[in-house]
DNA sequence: TTTATATATGAATATGTGCTCATATATGTT
DNA sequence: AACATATATGAGCACATATTCATATATAAA
């Protein structure tokens, strides 16, 4: 009897998915930066852009692929648009990362 | 004096390569499978790759990819390779998020 | 309504990624 | 040495992804 009786337990369709997209999210440096920015500050689509040095469509881009996901949301006020933080959680595993890379 | 004049700290680039190789490495289902089977048992390639109803080969290029990131590591036994886990803190964030994909 | 500004979007392109097939390498056995 | 088994590796392909350019849309001001 030292056979690992113990049949494993394979991850279901839908876990998988939810989660490989978070990481996949969190993946791109560009969307990094954005979330990492956004995490300090709101901040509107151009000022991302000028903070990051990226182009305008770039952070548009990014912030479509990164609000369908929820990680951020958005408040209007005229023209502009002002992005911030919609996923706590996620935010954590960033930070978590962030110090982990810093501290080894 | 509405202005928020901390001024924005940039992530820099060796903190950015790392923590976006560390969730690409997570951002793949197969691999995610891979990371979470080795997370019970320790396993050989031929297992692995029975376990999940993947091809040697697949399991082998995934493997070195997960190796050159020393996520995982292994040990001869024979003709036989055992890998196993080499980050923890790694399988925390993937553990966590698991865990919130589950959870609503 | 015309004009200006902020943002979004579609198409094109270049690059990256994951899988499979065929084959190489490494170890062990006879 | 010849053979069997386990794993690794390179090439090729199909598909995904990130960026840029050009342009559309939306709101506000004149």
């Amino acid at each position: 009897m030292t056979e690992n009786n113990k049949k494993y337990e394979q991850l279901d369709e839908e876990t998988l998915f939810i989660v490989s997209q978070t990481f996949k999210a969190l993946s791109d440096p560009t969307r990094i930066r954005i979330l990492h920015l956004l995490g300090e500050n709101e901040c509107s689509v151009s000022e991302i852009a000028e903070q990051l040095s990226l182009m305008q469509s770039t952070v548009s881009h990014q912030l479509r692929f990164l609000k369908n996901l929820r990680l951020v949301k958005f408040r209007r006020s005229g023209t502009t648009l002002f992005y911030s933080i919609d996923d706590e959680h996620v935010m954590t595993l960033l930070h978590q990362s962030i110090h982990h890379a810093r501290h080894d």
